[in-house]
DNA sequence: TTGACAAAATGAACGACGTTCACTTTACCC
DNA sequence: GGGTAAAGTGAACGTCGTTCATTTTGTCAA
């Protein structure tokens, strides 16, 4: 070992840190390798050594937000009397997320890694986890239909809450005057997640 | 006037179609200036005298999705014997579209134009045309709705539809072995669009 | 204490990008 | 044929991600 204030493990950290803040104040192309070298202190040649690409930084910050996330849901779930209402507040935590932590949140979906870049697997496991979270919750709610059934639900249900936000968010929804919360509702109601069963 | 092979209208176009079929092969960053105004066949100054931005470029070739979108789906609607069997066309149509011209699909729903542009009304009139194309439908498949129901319906509908696409195409759907088509049927199913009414 | 070694840190340099603008070329008119 | 203005050019600028030859530093044996 030579010179060292910081351990490598530390400057990983170090980074990661100013790279989160770089996006959650201005978004995935307002940070950039010599801002985020100098905010730590360090040389740009040092924030390679750490990380192989700035791709790889973002995915970091990315790890963080979905751990963030399944964080928020699950707590979600916690606190909800009975599935029907578990299901509820997930959606409805998944849209404040997405409305309040906009650049995270963007940058959590938009951000794709190079072709050449393997997907790590923890990401892959957190995102399976989220997926199961609801699906527990489906279950309950639809005691008779089959795991592939609860898992296809799942999916549908959970990509129209993204879609609602993602098309919000990119102002595509044409919703002049109308709440993103009720568009939401509407997509709950339709899965009869709120009130009676299936 | 002065020098001319083409009109001004002319190379506009021409770059039209040169960013298009860049986009439509390597997507949205496989274009650039340079390699845009050698195909055309002019330099880069003069691709800048014509788009004030590389953004307004991508800009129009999203134009030119956006209309073909709306072409394929009014197709749609024209074919199906009654408002149900519209739905569902339209909806398996938005995502053959996505899935097949991939590249297009991604770019209009990925770019964004600098805070500081405005976005031209004929975007925001053809789009609104696209919503009004399922609203029309959805009256006829729920006749006793009010019209903010309708309104309501289309949007949760279609964002769940652009979820299960957005989704999909960014591998974060988490769904081994589960059929797109499938889980946009239980989309479909939810919305009591194929079969009975509401 | 010193000198040698390797890890750590550096930042100039590279190529690609979007964008600009002083300059050249050209068509048209008197 | 010469003057004019539009059309067209491409070198140059600043920024970006990335690299790597070079310098700095901690460690330890002599």
């Amino acid at each position: 070992m030579a010179r060292g204030k910081h351990t490598r493990e530390e400057i990983r950290h170090l980074a990661i840190d100013v790279a989160e803040q770089c996006i959650v104040e201005h978004g995935m192309q307002g940070m950039n390798a010599r801002h985020i070298a100098k905010e730590m202190g360090y040389a740009v040649g040092t924030l390679y050594q750490v990380f192989k690409s700035m791709d790889l930084l973002i995915f970091e910050v990315n790890v963080r937000s979905l751990l963030a996330l399944e964080k928020n849901l699950g707590a979600a779930v916690q606190d909800a009397a009975h599935c029907h209402a578990a299901i509820e507040a997930m959606v409805m935590r998944y849209v404040d997320y997405a409305l309040q932590e906009t650049n995270r949140w963007q940058t959590l979906f938009e951000h794709r890694l190079p072709d050449d870049v393997a997907l790590p697997e923890i990401y892959q496991k957190h995102r399976a986890q989220l997926f199961s979270l609801l699906e527990e919750q489906l279950k309950c709610a639809y005691p008779k239909k089959f795991d592939k059934d609860i898992a296809l639900e799942a999916r549908a249900l959970w990509a129209g809450v993204h879609g609602v936000c993602t098309l919000t968010l990119l102002n595509k929804l044409d919703d002049d005057g109308l709440n993103i919360k009720d568009i939401v509702q509407t997509l709950l109601v339709r899965f009869n997640t709120v009130g009676g069963d299936a």
